[in-house]
DNA sequence: GCTTGGATTTCAAGCGCTTGAATTCCCTGT
DNA sequence: ACAGGGAATTCAAGCGCTTGAAATCCAAGC
């Protein structure tokens, strides 16, 4: 092989990794004695054990991956498809580490971005050879999920697929209607909520809120505005209730950022928040968290999400298919300061 | 091997995946041709390449990059650290994928988070077979990094590190130079900085400031405020700037997230922003495009100093070591909303 | 003293792919 | 008609590790 088919070590010399090989030689011992002592597997004596271990950590070796994995069949690897720019999945994959850890599993990262779709950020996983693939909120389409759940086990975090593949995901309308409970409990009665079109999740939220106000005899004052999902949507929003006949004394927002623009709008024009109008967000992210912005939001509760996920996985691999699952968690709500007593008239 | 050491497929039955073997039998060749036709190397007819292509798409074939890692010297893998909450880390590993996809090399991921920290990060990308490592803003030690060095190609792009490593980092000097001029050129006089301590990078950006309102005659005008890092430490500065003698008519703030607290506070106040005082934050995050928070700010180029980043690092794969070198990119400011003519009085 | 059997250790055959060297094939040139 | 030679193909030896099977060791049992 030519020598600059090979990469040069940091000082321009020929790297020499060190291999199972040379710790056994250095205690005198058979390569596969090292090997299954390193590997805990039954076999070599107490001494030998310790003898490996000693040496193993003297030299600094560290078994290569690589060929370990060609050799077992198994690679206790999992993919994670995510999008990078999204706070909420960087929630995730933090509790997902922690997870996969208790488990025994390692984690293999690849984000979807502008020039990477996700059918390549998913043959990414393929190629480290995971062992399974969680995908957050992917928008892939049914068939090409059934497809890929051929190949192995899919589970899927945050929404409905359609698919029959396991499903992780918080129970959306559950959590809107613990905000209207929290808005009723402050005495508000005249509680509006913006929307954002008819994908799955935004259908479940809306579901939730018409749910949660009948259910407090409120079905009068039921009130959904045509919404999105960013600060625009939600300014403009805001700006259709305001010119409306009556202004709502609480504003349940499909998600934080819609939530932002609606508090922003409200501000501009004059209106308290929460003296006049109280809101509440969906999400919990950072920017609800910011001490100017201050939003009481749903927590969808990444750690659950994420420590299911793992568990669904590795059962899957470790007891093999059966009927595909959903699991739904309750999300909780955080109260902050953007939520208050209603405005006695 | 134990059947339930071995991954089940999706259906439970044992998965069998395509080798090169396979596509070779189907075509009547041996698997040697057929691997030097899917590599693109000198051997086989061009009649032989047509048909292997073929034959492998037709039969879905994916070679195994375990076992061709093993077999080739070359990962090809660049493993980048970074920390998975940070929106500029997101951007840049967006232009990483990019900048290495032109070059050949694929990226792995590996992310710093609360019970992971830098070492184990780094860890994980050694254990992928990385060929070099790019760390994103790492707080490790210099000797670490000197350590680490010595085994491979290190990049570290964002700071200065002190070791003996390659750097690719925003001239944080100028950009903040870029900020006093622009607002100069507004005609502000009274230009305070809000600082972050003494870190490197606030150092550089202090220096910045200094240099350029001497450079416009304002030495007489300097202010260096203590600041810090986050919202709450932009609110205090402000607060102390309100209870000074005179206000400033603009305020430069180390970063976005102190610019943000600046703004909500003086909003608070009742001082416009920014009829009053006009803010400039650094970094040119999502939070600074929020259409109400809409802060001027300084941009560090992300896709240029991802795509330097991969270049060193080929370079260093391919040409070996020299001497490590610093690359100082120009950074460029972003106007937006938060900055306007000074109130003239 | 020699077999027996459990505990250790080692052997050797891969895992799926790459690649230098060897082989085969098919023309040319004489 | 046949040696010579370049192109195309195949052989075979790994890459570093795992692991079922074989070999070795040693103490107990008759």
């Amino acid at each position: 092989m030519a020598t600059r088919d090979q990469p040069l070590d940091a000082d321009g010399t020929r790297a020499r990794r060190l291999r199972l090989e040379d710790v056994a030689a250095a205690i005198g011992m058979s390569p596969s004695s090292v090997s299954l002592a390193l590997s805990d597997r039954p076999g070599p004596s107490e001494e030998t054990r310790r003898r490996v271990r000693e040496a193993a950590d003297r030299l600094g070796y560290r078994p290569d991956r690589t060929a370990r994995l060609l050799a077992r069949r198994r690679t206790r690897l999992l993919g994670v498809m995510l999008d990078i720019r999204s706070p909420f999945h960087a929630e995730l994959v933090e509790d997902l580490h922690q997870a996969s850890e208790g488990r025994g599993y390692d984690l293999v990262l690849s984000t979807v971005t502008a020039g990477r779709d996700e059918r390549r950020a998913v043959d990414a996983l393929l190629d480290f050879r995971c062992e399974a693939v969680i995908l957050l909120g992917p928008a892939v389409s049914v068939s090409q999920l059934g497809a890929l759940s051929r190949q192995l086990p899919v589970v899927v975090i945050g929404k409905q697929t359609g698919a029959d593949i396991d499903v992780v995901r918080a129970a959306d309308d559950l959590g809107v209607a613990q905000a209207v409970d929290h808005l009723v409990g402050l005495r508000h009665r005249d509680i509006a909520f913006v929307d954002a079109g008819k994908g799955p999740i935004a259908s479940l939220r809306r579901r939730g809120y018409r749910t949660a106000m009948r259910r407090n005899g409120l079905t009068g004052s039921v009130r959904v505005v045509p919404g999105g999902l960013d600060e625009r949507a939600g300014a403009q929003a805001a700006h259709a209730l305001l010119e409306s006949p009556e202004l709502p004394t609480a504003v349940v927002a499909y998600n934080d950022m819609c939530a932002v623009g609606l508090q922003d709008a409200f501000s501009r024009a004059g209106v308290g928040v929460p003296e006049q109008v109280s809101i509440v967000g969906y999400d919990n992210s950072t920017l609800a968290r910011l001490a100017h912005i201050d939003l009481t939001s749903v927590d969808q509760d990444a750690e659950q999400l994420a420590a299911h996920a793992v568990q669904v996985a590795a059962d899957r691999l470790e007891n093999g298919r059966g009927a595909a699952e959903e699991f739904v968690l309750t999300p909780h709500l955080v109260v902050r300061g953007s939520t208050g007593p209603a405005a006695t008239a």
